[in-house]
DNA sequence: CAGATATATAAGCCGTGACTTATATATTAA
DNA sequence: TTAATATATAAGTCACGGCTTATATATCTG
């Protein structure tokens, strides 16, 4: 348990805007240009935030000709996952309530 | 799934100092100079810190003369909670992980 | 009440990081 | 090869937030 470290991620997935990028990602892979024409800024602000997401490993991308498109790794969320499980030990009474919300979400029809 | 909300969320888990200081209180009440000692920042930043955990639900807090004792909130992770529950959707083949890895801290004898 | 102790709030300084524009690199098309 | 398109990298600007010191507030003690 490293706190600066899961600090860091946190900070990381602290802007809305990279956050934002991450969310529109985890519906499918998209390209460069596409995802810049989502947001209010430029092209190489969008290709910045993912640069970090990707030394993050929460997103890895692959080339098609001249477009680039990124997809969201599922595993670069393990982190949180490690960091939360972590203070579940502490309040096991609260594990419960975690794992009934999961359960749901697994349930609930995907949007 | 409000994005900027949670991003905020994350922010404010980003800063390394305010992350330890919560991971210090979740071994356990302490007073705010008790804090202060553990840290190599002054006492005012020490309360800067638990102000804004505070404002997250994160901590609270309870007089007891003239010190301040803080002690941690686990439902103030509800945000985290969900925000990964979210995804968990998405993903429903990384749900089993995750709940492996909490029953292991779970059954794990706690520090 | 006066002084001491514990914490909170105010004001100001300063580094970090998210953005911009300009430019470099890679790929395709003519 | 030259031009066009898609993305990445570089350099510089600026706002935000975490820190400091100074001071206010609350509680206890003599």
């Amino acid at each position: 348990m490293n706190v600066s470290h899961h600090a860091e991620f946190f900070q990381m997935l602290g802007d809305p805007t990279r956050l934002a990028i991450f969310d529109h990602l985890s519906r499918g892979e998209t390209s460069v240009g596409e995802l810049a024409g989502h947001f209010p800024i430029s092209q190489p602000a969008v290709s910045q935030h993912l640069g970090v997401l990707r030394e993050w490993g929460l997103v890895e991308r692959r080339r098609e000709g001249r477009n680039m498109y990124y997809r969201t790794r599922s595993e670069g969320l393990a982190p949180l996952i490690d960091w939360l499980a972590h203070y579940q030990a502490f309040w096991p009474e609260k594990l419960d309530r975690l794992k009934s919300l999961m359960k749901e979400m697994h349930h609930a029809p995907r949007k």
